[in-house]
DNA sequence: TCATTTTAATTTGAATGTCAAATTAAATAA
DNA sequence: TTATTTAATTTGACATTCAAATTAAAATGA
């Protein structure tokens, strides 16, 4: 238990330090209430164990005053390469980050076939991988941990996957399966709680304890950040927030369900209602055929309108579900389609600000976080950073002990 | 910070203690992790300051075995007095528990008005409590404090309710007021929070760590315990799921919003739709009508029917929204009147389990928990048992420092 | 230029805490 | 009665934190 003791001061300086960027010693003993000699006593311990360094001080101006300076402490991004993965229809997004969060790379590459076996993919994933080193200039062996992303329902702590539109298989152990391949830990998680990860890492949510992402693809995921933890639910299909019920008996979804948000919002429920009433051609890539009738709907189309229109009602309706259910302090809407603008409109917000319970405080905020498939390959990254940092502690803990 | 693990170990143990209700030191041991050596200190502290106490093992039968015989450890019942209020329209319930959970009195009392100015609720209140301890055969002084469950938007942190149907002003330090008033530390939370937490204390949450408490009355409450935390929102008006949206531009709601899940399944407005349609009376109170409306349905009558039908299956949309968010391990159906039973009915149990994700788990547990206004005083007692443990705590804290 | 002042970081030594191992306590079995 | 078994306590070693003292490294001022 004395033990544990130097355990939770490990953790929680390191989290601080990689919160912070760069942040001077007494600075951490104020923020974690961990005195000075204690902070001294770990950060050796950290420094020496090559996961931190020293960084001098650029307090060229004003801030500088008289006294013995400041000196940073800043996670060593030599200390480990990580490489995160999103996985697409048809491709593979990979970004390869150091310790410290900084970018050495990124690609896209191609996959086989939208749906592959687990072994296909794994593999894939190895080799995507494997290039993605090459390109910086490293070795695949010297990458210490990889985060995958994926569609479908995954259960994040053992890397069990239930069931996903990328895999030919349901029930597969990918996680394991990936360690395997790569011979470097894997971690893998539904794709929509990973936005949400680099969101707290990297992006807007790095000073919110609650929080919820709401990203849109060709379907709608969200990720919850409660209590500055990724809340993930008991069955690993937690935030399936794309099949809640705007609709009694409403339109027919991909699930087989009806009246899902995902019926009302997605690029297809648009295209069903465009080719059903409009003239808009059934041909073509779905891309183009959206793309053509949101050009239809700019140029006064009063049809096209309507139906973008609705789409925006419905998805602000739903959006003030969960502000009347969560209560958050931030909304974050990721997504990187241009095509989805309609649903980030002035309209949509204002309409979810009038369906939320009234209270004397303002309203949460929502932001708009447009970004793409290699953002959520970054919120992979993240969460092997997250992984990989973890282990390194576990090691020294054991080396100490 | 060597005193915070102490502090952090007696806090475990008495937990532990409590929800265990009788246990010996050695499975307090095996449960927290914490040495043997350390549960005998942090135990005879706890002992020699009352707040837990040595109770025979009564185990007379086949599980007795050879060697020194575990000494069970228990709350000390007496070490503390607590009540707990219900805030109703037009009367106030209440009980009266000793630190160990056990009831030593309940009763009712009504209330000059349905509202009330701050002062005047107080009053009532601490004259009620003064009541309660006398009917017990306690003083009021005794009382080590008091829990207080109200309708509306409350800030529990700090007690001030920005808005609550029982009170005349808005934006009241409610709190605050109720502990100068009666003398004693009050404290108060929306009362769907209490029942979620006299769930978690008494009831069928003992054993979850995520789960939900829908609570119907004449409006439709949730509480949530996540990651065995009561969640409360950040603007104190969390999960306010009576408002969530189940239809874009539907029926008026008492909010003045359109679509909220209220005006679908609360009794006002299964009123609304029966008037309107069926020659029921608009004369009567409330109560009265509806158990007309029940029995009409039960008797046959097909809009009866079909207006209870309706509401069922809204509320079954509204539950598996919850489902889909959440993916809870329980979920808890929580009222007393059996006016509600149409909600309870085994076709809008299953009408949720259809419209929630398809997954190879099984679906959350769905388990209807009646109980009547004693109940929800329970959880405002149970709040108030957590408070006091706390500031027992603290002073052991200082005592030690 | 050099002592003084100021602030940061480290070292020191006392106090607190945890825990494994040894011991004591209290029962049953032989 | 004695041996055995299991629970609880005591003991002594070790880990850890922290306040206070000390050292380090800068700006300021004479």
């Amino acid at each position: 238990m004395a033990v544990m003791q130097r355990e939770y001061g490990r953790r929680t300086l390191l989290r601080q330090i990689r919160h912070a960027g760069r942040i001077p010693r007494i600075e951490l003993s104020d923020l974690t209430g961990i005195s000075r000699a204690t902070v001294t006593t770990i950060t050796a311990e950290l420094l020496s164990h090559g996961l931190i360094e020293e960084v001098q001080r650029d307090e060229a101006g004003p801030d500088s005053r008289r006294g013995r300076p400041r000196v940073d402490l800043k996670i060593r991004g030599a200390a480990h390469l990580v490489a995160g993965v999103k996985v697409s229809h048809h491709k593979l997004s990979l970004v390869l980050l150091d310790f410290e969060g900084e970018q050495l790379a990124a690609e896209e590459c191609d996959l086989p076939a939208p749906v592959n076996a687990p072994e296909v993919l794994a593999e894939a994933i190895r080799d995507a991988v494997s290039h993605l080193a090459t390109v910086a200039g490293r070795r695949a062996d010297e990458v210490s941990g990889v985060g995958i992303g994926i569609a479908g329902i995954v259960e994040a702590t053992d890397g069990f996957v239930h069931w996903s539109p990328s895999l030919s298989t349901r029930n597969v152990d990918f996680g394991a399966l990936l360690t395997r391949t790569l011979g470097t830990p894997c971690f893998i998680d539904n794709d929509a709680n990973l936005v949400a990860v680099a969101e707290q890492t990297f992006g807007l949510g790095r000073e919110h304890k609650d929080f919820l992402v709401v990203t849109i693809e060709s379907g709608v995921g969200l990720g919850m950040v409660i209590g500055g933890a990724l809340y993930r639910g008991t069955r690993g299909c937690g935030a399936e927030f794309g099949h809640t019920k705007v609709q009694l008996n409403g339109a027919l979804c991909r699930c087989g369900q009806r009246g899902c948000l995902e019926a009302y919002v997605a690029d297809y429920a648009l295209l069903r209602e465009a080719t059903l009433v409009s003239g808009l051609s059934a041909e073509g890539d779905a891309g183009t055929r959206v793309e053509t009738l949101l050009n239809a709907a700019r140029t006064g189309d009063a049809t096209a309108r309507s139906i973008l229109d609705r789409a925006g009602q419905i998805f602000a309706m739903g959006l003030a579900n969960l502000v009347n259910i969560f209560d958050p302090e931030l909304i974050i809407l990721a997504g990187e389609q241009m095509q989805l603008d309609h649903l980030y409109a002035d309209a949509v917000i204002d309409a979810m600000r009038k369906s939320i319970v009234q209270v004397d405080k303002a309203p949460p905020e929502v932001v708009v976080h447009k970004w793409g498939d290699l953002m959520w390959a970054r919120g992979a990254a993240a969460y092997a950073l997250e992984q990989v940092s973890e282990l390194a502690l576990d090691r020294l803990d054991k080396d100490a002990a």
